[in-house]
RNA sequence: GGCGUCGUAGCCAAGUGGUAAGGCACCGGUUUGCAAAACCGCUAUUCACCAGUUCGAGUCUGGUCGACGCCUCCA
């Protein structure tokens, strides 16, 4: 059985997809006005597990991630850049696929625009208007009115009429009648240049949470299954999308909400202003890996704060490569010896890591599983009880394992360097000459570029600190 | 004011009534030219605090203290 917290029902459920083996994705992507940070990439990469994991467990998953495109932020960049909306936002949409790239997200099947979806929700305004959920003012903005839809406040658990209005309402901005009330379509104005569509009610562009709605909807039909998010999409922009969508529709909307908890840098808030805002590039400047980072992100719950620390990174690199030293160890294994059932204990483990990434894709409960065992097979390798057989039951398990996890195969390896394999080598001529204060200068020298050596029977191999 | 989350070893963290998983770090041993990696061993009489329910509580109830999030466009 698998269960998800639905934060609808602030409870485990069972998940049970509408149509039997399918699965409908929606999560909200990136806002494109610079590049994506580590924080954003906690979100993205729980998506990632989730969506691996349906996979895992037989699932076809049809996931669709929006790029809102347009939006205070991106229109004020852009005029100050003196470029188009398009262009500005293109370079980002284009590091965004490079970071999704290196961090080793399964893409998503459609990665829709809001500037490609505005017929579509100038229709879903057109439904509303007709249902008179809507009210227009004189600026040609359309607002909806949520007094008229009764199950407003129900996903974040806030009664309207509690709601303070605070100090990060701009209240008149747009002539609306409530401070509660937000913009379908915001009629246009003179400092957001020339970004503008024809509508009904006149030029303007949309409002934020009217994209999710109509490009949701779009894919995925009125009725889907899973929409994820950051916790601090619940309210406003969830909350606002289940009104838009299902007074339009009058269908049901969304079956599990599903959020994930912010990041934190060395226990503080990211901010800009505190200097701990990472993005996904600078890390990597930094000399931290794609895996560690990766590992960094997805080994704390999701419901949980993360706190983004460099000893964490640091923890996160020995934990794959030590996954990665066993893959390596079991690729050695070339003798036939009589040992334990490898197949049982594996098949065991496997058994139990999906059990515990089914309930609510605890992680930690998992992995704690996956080390159990890979503490076991090392044990067993070290006194030769490994068979050839066993050896590829251990590599399937491992390849099992990274088909979530992501982290031991391949593609991120680090990349070949010649430099670094050139001073291997005077290492070794050094250490054939029995010259070790030689040989230990060059391994300081690769120590200090982060690299460490392991010399065994195999050949010295290398990997990251 | 309203809604909500969290507090388990030096750090991270699992655990929804049965006697504390796992990872990182540390220390001792095996191994190694020395290392590294791996292995063997050691590392919480205790789960923020107090009271209660129970044969039994980290797990349930009440209270206290502490940290944090949201309450209109921030993942």
């Amino acid at each position: 059985m698998i269960k998800f917290y639905n934060t609808k029902s602030r409870k485990r459920e069972e998940f049970i997809p509408i149509d039997e083996g399918k699965v409908g994705l929606y999560t909200c992507g990136p806002t494109v006005y610079d590049f994506a940070h580590i924080g954003n990439f906690r979100a993205y990469i729980f998506e990632d597990l989730l969506r691996r994991f349906l996979s895992l467990s037989g699932f076809e998953v049809y996931h669709i991630m929006n790029i809102t495109d347009i939006d205070d932020k991106t229109i004020r960049r852009s005029i100050e850049e003196n470029r188009s909306l398009q262009d500005f936002t293109d370079e980002y949409v284009k590091s965004f696929h490079e970071d999704v790239e290196t961090l080793r997200l399964l893409p998503a099947h459609e990665y829709p625009r809001a500037t490609e979806f505005i017929p579509q929700m100038l229709d879903m305004v057109g439904q509303l208007e007709e249902k008179g959920f809507t009210y227009t003012t004189q600026d040609g903005s359309v607002f909806f009115k949520i007094s008229e839809f009764d199950n407003y406040g129900s996903l974040a658990k806030l009664d309207p009429d509690q709601l303070r209005s605070g100090e990060r309402v701009e209240n008149d901005e747009y002539g609306k009648e409530e401070g509660r009330d937000f913009a379908l379509w915001k009629g246009h104005k003179d400092s957001e240049s020339n970004v503008s569509w024809e509508s009904p009610w006149g030029n303007g562009r949309p409002g934020w949470h009217l994209e999710c709605s109509a490009m949701s909807t779009h894919y995925l039909g009125n009725h889907f299954d899973i929409h994820c998010g950051g916790v601090d999409n619940i309210f406003p922009h969830h909350e606002n999308e289940i009104a838009q969508s299902c007074a339009a529709t009058g269908e049901e909307f969304v079956n599990y909400w599903l959020h994930n908890e912010h990041l934190l840098v060395e226990s503080q808030k990211m901010s800009k202003s505190e200097g701990n805002f990472y993005t996904l590039r600078q890390l990597l400047e930094m000399g931290y890996s794609p895996e560690s980072l990766r590992y960094t992100l997805i080994s704390t719950h999701y419901r949980q704060k993360l706190n983004f620390t460099f000893d964490k990174i640091k923890s996160s690199q020995k934990c794959v490569n030590k996954l990665r030293e066993l893959k390596r160890r079991a690729l050695l294994i070339d003798i036939d010896a009589e040992g334990r059932d490898v197949e049982k204990l594996s098949s065991d483990m496997l058994g139990k890591f999906q059990e515990k990434l089914g309930d609510d894709l605890n992680i930690s409960g998992a992995l704690g599983e996956l080390f159990v065992w890979v503490n076991d097979i090392f044990s067993q390798l070290d006194n030769n009880e490994v068979s050839v057989s066993g050896a590829g039951s251990i590599l399937s398990t491992l390849n099992t394992v990274d088909l979530v996890l992501c982290v031991i195969n391949d593609t991120c390896n680090d990349e070949p360097s010649e430099e670094i394999d050139a001073l291997i080598i005077a290492r070794n001529d050094a250490r054939a000459n029995r010259d070790w204060s030689k040989a230990d200068e060059i391994r300081d020298k690769l120590d200090a570029l982060g690299v460490v050596l392991e010399d065994t029977q195999g050949g010295t191999i290398w990997k990251r600190k």
